[in-house]
DNA sequence: TACATACGTCTCTTGTAAGAGACAATCACT
DNA sequence: AGTGATTGTCTCTTACAAGAGACGTATGTA
């Protein structure tokens, strides 16, 4: 078998070289179609997650025989199916916080006119459960499911309250300090902030992810000192110091709420 | 190695006695979890899909790494995890008639009081895929994701409307012929309401499900003559006639709304 | 103290699925 | 018609995962 499978672009990835197995490929596959979030060709689908042709055919027919995935409308493109919606109204259906969590964030910026969100670890990262727009004319809609780096945001502060520092290390990689617009954050501040935080019950950032807004948030507990999810506003930056301590009140009081025995 | 063929103890499974793809078992875990609708101990899990306790460890710990089940409260049960809710979101958010439709229905059930629902084909099987309560003292709410026999409901009728009766045979076992009475209905009977529900564009039954209700659906179309949904109206059986044939009309009309160029 | 049942982890074997690649059929440009 | 890229199907090999089962521990109950 001559030196096969020669270069192998490897972008990255770790495989000393060999098979993989089905199901990871399927792992990576559902993840690879929640980041292009549209419908996307068998073919392309393939060279996104790096797999052999042959194998993702197979693997694409099975899950849509399953109803994990649908053919979509012109017949040779493929996004999740209606299996999938259902095990997810499954989860929100066993799970409390995420059910309450929802309707407290849609009341809040219905409330207040700004996007609030619902957010939560997910695999060590930071992850939009759940967002609602607000009215402003000019709003930074991140869609659900959005994962973003944990350093970039107020929640993040908050999640990661409680943690010991080399637990925090572990989940922070070097390109997470680095903000969109190049400035890179020092672990140590970070760290100092996720502190802060803690012991203040709020988190407050300015211009990080964008340069046109606040992030206020606020941690929901699923048990003293445990923070499961956070609660936040997106307002804009040059919001009022009043209007703004007025939000957090209000936030905090939501996120208070949602905590267990709150 | 001796006669092979072993036995098989076959505990009444099919398989004629060997091993099963493990992207097969997911699927099975995943609809086991579906169907019971709650977190589940490993253990049972393996019972509940027949797999061997190692491999449903196996699996079952790859499936949570990666967020698909997530380990429930109180430490060995396992259910639905976060990832196959964003999936599910990104579902909807693709899927505009799933989107419309559950507004509709939800707008429909505050309109009326009645229980309303949105029906779809789920690997040919009727699957209620989004449901709202109505305001009765009693309510037959039937869970999201449900799947019932075709033949037991209206929807079921106008759902298969359009195909060849070869389709339909092959969709509808003899099981699901027999309603929850007892009563057995004849297939050509079955085949006669679908040919009607098509071409009058509506359909209502009565007490098919349980003695109380009367069921009322009305088709939503992706394509003309192609029926990809059903809105329904669960009512109490005693609904005059009056009442009935309104509900109707308000029915069709929102149906029609949401179907494609509607 | 025994006895039974459930849990979680590990080892080893072998049946089988992942993968390479060939193939015909479309499609999209020249 | 000519060229190249893409699509869906199929065959064959072998690396590897599914599965059987043993093990140690944690329950419960007579």
């Amino acid at each position: 078998m001559q030196d096969g499978n020669a270069l192998t672009v490897s972008d990255g990835e770790k495989t000393p070289g060999s098979r993989e197995k089905g199901l990871n490929r399927v792992l990576e596959i559902l993840d690879f179609l929640h980041t292009t979030q549209r419908a996307i060709g068998i073919g392309d689908l393939a060279k996104g997650v790096n797999a052999p042709r042959s194998t993702t055919y197979t693997l694409v027919r099975s899950l849509v025989d399953a109803g994990l995935l649908e053919m979509a409308g012109d017949g040779n493109r493929v996004y999740f199916g209606k299996k999938l919606y259902l095990y997810g109204m499954d989860y929100v259906r066993g799970n409390d916080l995420l059910r309450r969590g929802r309707q407290e964030v849609d009341h809040l910026s219905r409330e207040t006119g700004e996007t609030s969100e619902l957010c939560m670890l997910q695999s060590g990262r930071y992850t939009i459960v759940h967002s609602s727009p607000g009215t402003r004319p000019f709003r930074i809609s991140s869609a659900t499911g959005l994962q973003i780096p944990l350093p970039w945001t107020a929640s993040g502060r908050l999640l990661l309250a409680g943690l010991e520092r080399v637990e925090i290390e572990a989940m922070v990689s070097d390109d997470d300090l680095v903000l969109p617009d190049g400035r890179k954050l020092r672990l140590d501040d970070f760290i100092a902030d996720i502190a802060k935080a803690g012991v203040t019950g709020y988190c407050v950032t300015s211009g990080l992810v964008d340069a046109y807004t606040k992030c206020l948030a606020a941690p929901v507990f699923s048990a003293p000192g445990k923070v499961e999810a956070t609660m936040c506003l997106v307002v804009p930056i040059d919001t009022t110091d009043e209007r703004t301590s007025s939000l957090i009140g209000l936030l905090r009081d939501r996120a208070a709420r949602l905590s267990i025995a709150g």
